[in-house]
RNA sequence: GGUGCGGUAGCUCAGUCGGUAGAGCAAAAGACUGAAAAUCUUUGUGUCGGGGGUUCGAUUCCCUCCCACACCA
């Protein structure tokens, strides 16, 4: 087993990007992203995509192959991944991997249980149910499908709830979970780019204004017909269709927005805390990189 | 200058019929196997604008000053 892939983890506006298109070029190898917001096609601005430069530079998968219309999730990403890792695995003894979204790159290298599928319908029934009713609601539905699934569900949590019913009816319709991991067929490396809270922050800060200068006011605007599409559930989105809306000042709308980043890198820091709590570097240091990924042995 | 309304946590504000106070947001920490840039959990914080008076006791009542806002002149 020669094969590995090198996993490029960190808070959003670490430098992940540049990051790791410099490791790809020293290593002579392709990029698989693993970032659930730029997969879509329609927004770029907002999800601070590479450039078209950076693309051209390093072949990259999983970067706008995607409509906000289509639904998407962890599971698919796994098996679409997959396939593609594998391939390159045909020509390469190395791939990149660099994401942002902790489960998705989980569902990469550890791979998800084999459990339902998500039901569009029902979410939206249940969605309603909660509107309507509250959280209480959901727990009882839960309760009486499932007691065994209840005890083990975060039940403060409308979504947990929400899946766990999903998962709870396909049982009743006889569906076997099965938690057996498929072991993965090559090494993997993880690695956190990280950089001092405050330095991150103020390339947060300095990141949205530099978006809002590229026109991510209008990238929203265009995009405000579908804010209810999961895609838009994206900070820098929402705020700006929230200013559009009427509730606040767009100068509001700007400071929010770079407010939920630093919220959104935090929560990606406990993840990779856990994740990884090995390798930590800072965006400069690649060559510190390659010779781990020379010298130590592969950890999973 | 006059009148009115206000000054309480980093911010927006609630409250105490007099016994030194609490929500939301922020912040910090955490959880997270098909919505994950989502969703959820936990935690603190205060010379209650300054000074004086009444009172056993004042952030609360009274007086005065300062500050902000609105209206009138």
């Amino acid at each position: 087993m020669n094969k590995t892939l090198l996993c490029i983890l960190g808070p959003t506006a670490v430098g992940k990007t540049a990051t790791a298109i410099t490791l790809a070029k020293q290593l002579n190898t392709e990029i698989i992203s693993a970032d659930s917001r730029q997969f879509f096609k329609e927004i770029s601005i907002g999800t601070a995509k590479p450039s078209k430069q950076e693309l051209a530079e390093v072949k990259h998968h999983f970067i706008g192959h995607l409509s906000i219309h289509d639904n998407y999730n962890a599971g698919d990403f796994e098996r679409d991944a997959l396939t593609i890792l594998n391939e390159l695995f045909k020509t390469h003894n190395t791939v990149i991997a660099v994401g942002g979204s902790g489960l998705y790159v989980k569902a990469l290298i550890d791979g998800l249980d084999d459990m339902p599928k998500a039901d569009e319908d029902l979410r939206s029934e249940l969605n309603e149910l909660y509107k309507t009713e509250g959280i209480l609601a959901l727990q009882n539905k839960l309760l009486i499908i499932n007691e065994n699934i209840y005890q083990q569900t975060e039940l403060q949590n409308p979504q947990r709830v929400m899946r766990a019913i999903e998962v709870a009816l396909a049982m009743q319709k006889g569906f076997v979970p099965n938690k057996k991991k498929n072991p993965r067929e090559f090494n993997v490396i993880k690695v956190v780019i990280n950089l001092d809270r405050e330095v991150l922050y103020q390339r947060i800060n300095t990141r949205v204004d530099l978006m809002m200068q590229e026109g991510l006011l209008n990238e929203a605007q265009t995009m405000q017909p579908y804010k209810d599409n999961y895609a838009l559930q994206t900070v820098g989105y929402t705020e700006l269709f929230n200013h559009l809306n009427g509730d606040y000042t767009l100068p509001k709308a700007v400071e929010l927005i770079k407010q939920h980043t630093r919220n959104y890198a935090k929560r990606q820091i406990t993840w990779f805390k856990k994740e990884a709590p090995q390798y930590w570097f800072n965006p400069t240091q690649t060559n510190e990189i390659i010779a781990l990924l020379i010298n130590k042995k592969p950890i999973t």
